[in-house]
DNA sequence: TATTGTTATACTCTATAACTATA
DNA sequence: TATAGTTATAGAGTATAACAATA
C-alpha cells in the first residue's frame, strides 16, 4: 500500500495535469464567437445568482473595477445585460441579464456538455467509468467549494 | 439504473463544472510573477518534449506565428529559452530551454501540487477517495489523447 | 514559388490614476 | 470624507499583412 503522503502528492500531480488539459478542450467552444471568457464568466454569474452591482461583480471575477465597466459595456452593447440605477443608493448601478444573455450562456452551456458528452460516448466508457467521472467531479467540487 | 444516454450527459456537465472550478484556481499560482500562461505552457513543453522551432510551437499552442516570435522573445529576454539558427534548414530557428527555465517549470508544477494536495489533505479524503480521484485523472487524460 | 520567421500595425483585455456623483 | 462607477491612458497579448531570407 502506498503511503498517504505520497499517495496524496500523486493524486494532486496526475489531478492538475488531468485538469489543465480537460479545461483547457473545453473552453474553445463558445456559443457566440464575439464573446470573452470574462464576459461569459459574468453572465454565467449573473443567470446563476440573479442582479449585481459592478463592484460586486469586479470583486468575484477578480478584477478592477473599471475592466467590469467595460466587460459591461460590451455585454450591454450586444444586448446581454441591462444597467438599472439603484433607487435606494444613486451611485450603485444594478445589472440584469436579459433572456438573450441567458439563452447564449445555456446555448455555450449546452455545446461544451455535448462535446464532452461526445468524447465519452467515443471512447465507449463503462458506466463504472463514467460512475467514477461523476464520484470524482463531485469530490472536486468539494475540493474548490472549501 | 440510469439510462446510458442521461449517464453520459450527467457525467459530463457535472465533469465540466468540475474541471472549470479546479482549473481556474489552480492556474493562478506562478512561481515567476513575470511569467505569462503562454510563457509557462511554452516553457512546460519545451521541457517535456525538447527543441522545438517557432512553427511548431505556435501551431501546438494554437497561436500565430507572430505571436510565438512574441512570446519567445519574453522567454528569452528572462533567460528562459535560447534560439539556435538551424543548420539544416537556415529558415527555421531551434528553440531550447535553460536551466533557469526549466527550475522555473519544475517550481511552479511543485507549488501547484503542493495547493492541491493541502487541500485534499485539509478534506481528509480517504484512500478510496484518492483512488477515484487518481482513476478519474487517467479516464480523463485518455478524453483529451484520443 | 513556397516556407520560416520577423517587423509593422491594430485590436482586445487588463490595470492604475483621476474624475463625477452620491452617501 | 468615503464609496460606486466612469473616463483617460498605458501595458500585455493576440491577430493579420507585408517583408526578408532560405528552400
Amino acid at each position: 500500500m502506498t503511503a498517504p503522503d505520497d499517495s496524496l502528492h500523486l493524486t494532486a500531480t496526475d489531478l492538475r495535469m488531468a485538469t489543465f488539459r480537460l479545461a483547457r478542450r473545453l473552453r474553445s467552444v463558445r456559443a457566440a464567437d464575439s464573446m470573452s471568457d470574462g464576459q461569459l464568466a459574468v453572465l454565467a454569474d449573473l443567470r446563476m445568482y440573479g442582479r449585481r452591482t459592478i463592484s460586486t461583480l469586479a470583486e468575484r471575477e477578480r478584477v478592477a473595477a473599471p475592466s467590469m465597466t467595460n466587460t459591461i459595456n460590451g455585454l450591454e452593447e450586444q444586448g446581454y445585460v441591462v444597467r438599472t440605477p439603484d433607487e435606494d443608493d444613486r451611485r450603485r448601478v444594478q445589472v440584469d441579464i436579459t433572456d438573450a444573455g441567458s439563452d447564449i450562456v445555456v446555448e455555450t452551456i449546452r455545446q461544451r456538455d455535448v462535446l464532452l458528452a461526445d468524447m465519452l460516448a467515443e471512447l465507449d466508457f463503462t458506466e463504472d467509468e463514467l460512475t467514477t467521472l461523476r464520484e470524482a467531479s463531485i469530490l472536486m467540487r468539494r475540493v474548490t467549494d472549501r
